[in-house]
DNA sequence: CAAGGAGTTCAAGAAAAAATGAACACGTGT
DNA sequence: ACACGTGTTCATTTTTTCTTGAACTCCTTG
C-alpha cells in the first residue's frame, strides 16, 4: 500500500477534536445527527470560514452528509454565509449567539411540532363533542393548555437568552427574575 | 385459527388512540422511544390507576418495553405511583402538571448532560492553557457562557410554568384558559 | 455551448436504537 | 419451604435512523 499525494490531508488539532466532540454529545442530546454535531463544532472551532469540501476533507465524512447537515444548520441559524471573494464556492461561519440559534431551532423544529399537535387536537376534540365523557374534555383542555403555555414560554427563553448577550468579559451572572421579564 | 377465550381483550377506544398518538408524537420530538408516549398517553387518557398488566394488554407491547417506559416516566415524575387496597400490583396514575413533569424531565435528563459538557470543557481549557490561541479561549468561554446560561434559564421555565396552573393566587393571568391541573 | 466545479438528491447499505421475550429475582400467601 | 404473582434484566431480533456515494442539476467560465 502506498500513499499517493497528500497523505492525511488536514488533520485535526486536538482542540478541534475536543469540541468537536463537546458538540457531537450535545447534538445527539437533542436528537439530532451526530454529523451535524461534528459540522458545527468544526465551524465553531475554525478561524476562518469553511465550505463544503472544507468539512468533507477534513470530518472525513461524505459529501451528502456535509451537504445536508450545513443545509441543516443554515437552517437554524447556527451557520451563517461568508463570501470569499474569487471563490465560487458556499463558505459558512458560525453563528455563536446562543439566542439565535435557540430561535432557530424552536421556530423550525418545535413550532411547527407544536402546531401539527394543536391541529391533531383541535380535531380530537370535534371528534369526541358528541360521544365523550367528562373526562376526555379535561385532559383536551389539559393539553391545550399545555401547548399554549409553551408558545407563551419562547418568547421569554428568547429575552432571557439575549439579557446576557455578552459583548465582552463575561459578567458574573446576575440571578435574574422571571418577573422581570415578559 | 380459531379464537379462544377473550378475543381481542381491551381494545383502544378511538379517542384513546387519538391522544395515544399525540403522546407519541411529543415523544419522539423529544427524543424519547415512541413505545414511552404510548404509554404516558394511555395513562393520561385513563380515569383510573393502571398497573403494568393494563399497558401490555392494552397496548400490545411487550412486557419488557412496558416495564422500562414506567420506570423511565416515573423517574421523571410523568407517573405517580397510586395505590390500590388489595392488589398486589403497582398502579400508577398519570401525572398532569407540566410543570412537575418538565421538572423532572431537565433534573434527569438534561442537567446530567450539561454537567458532563461542563466538566468536559474544563478538561478542554486546561490542556489547552498552554498550547493555544486567543480564538481557543475564546470559544471556550462562550461555550462556559452557554451553560452558564442554560442553568439560569430552568429555574425561570420553572417558575413560568407553575405562574398559571397554581390554584393559589394567580398573580399575573394571562390569555390562556385552563380548568386543568390538579 | 461544452466542460467542469459546486452542491443536492435519494436509493441502498451501515449503524444505532428500540422492542421482544425468556430467564431471573423478589415477595407473598399458603 | 414452595408455588405463584409481579416486575426487572438483558441478549437477540427488529425497526428506525443515519450515512454513503453515484447520478443529477445548476452555474460559471473559457
Amino acid at each position: 500500500m502506498t500513499f499517493v499525494g497528500k497523505t492525511n490531508t488536514n488533520q485535526l488539532t486536538d482542540i478541534e477534536r475536543e469540541l468537536i466532540a463537546f458538540f457531537v454529545s450535545a447534538a445527539q442530546a437533542f436528537g439530532l445527527p451526530k454529523s451535524y454535531g461534528e459540522i458545527y463544532g468544526l465551524f465553531f472551532a475554525s478561524e476562518t470560514p469553511l465550505a463544503l469540501d472544507h468539512v468533507v476533507e477534513k470530518l472525513q465524512i461524505s459529501k451528502g452528509s456535509a451537504s445536508q447537515g450545513i443545509r441543516f444548520l443554515k437552517s437554524i441559524n447556527a451557520l451563517n454565509p461568508a463570501y470569499i471573494a474569487g471563490d465560487r464556492r458556499d463558505h459558512h461561519i458560525a453563528e455563536n449567539s446562543l439566542r439565535l440559534i435557540a430561535d432557530g431551532f424552536i421556530s423550525q423544529r418545535i413550532r411547527p411540532e407544536l402546531k401539527d399537535g394543536a391541529e391533531r387536537l383541535k380535531e380530537i376534540a370535534r371528534q369526541s363533542k358528541n360521544t365523550s365523557s367528562p373526562i376526555v374534555h379535561e385532559r383536551i383542555d389539559t393539553i391545550t393548555s399545555w401547548i399554549n403555555k409553551a408558545e407563551l414560554l419562547f418568547p421569554i427563553v428568547s429575552k432571557f437568552l439575549s439579557t446576557q448577550e455578552e459583548r465582552v468579559s463575561p459578567k458574573r451572572s446576575l440571578p435574574i427574575h422571571h418577573k422581570d421579564i415578559i
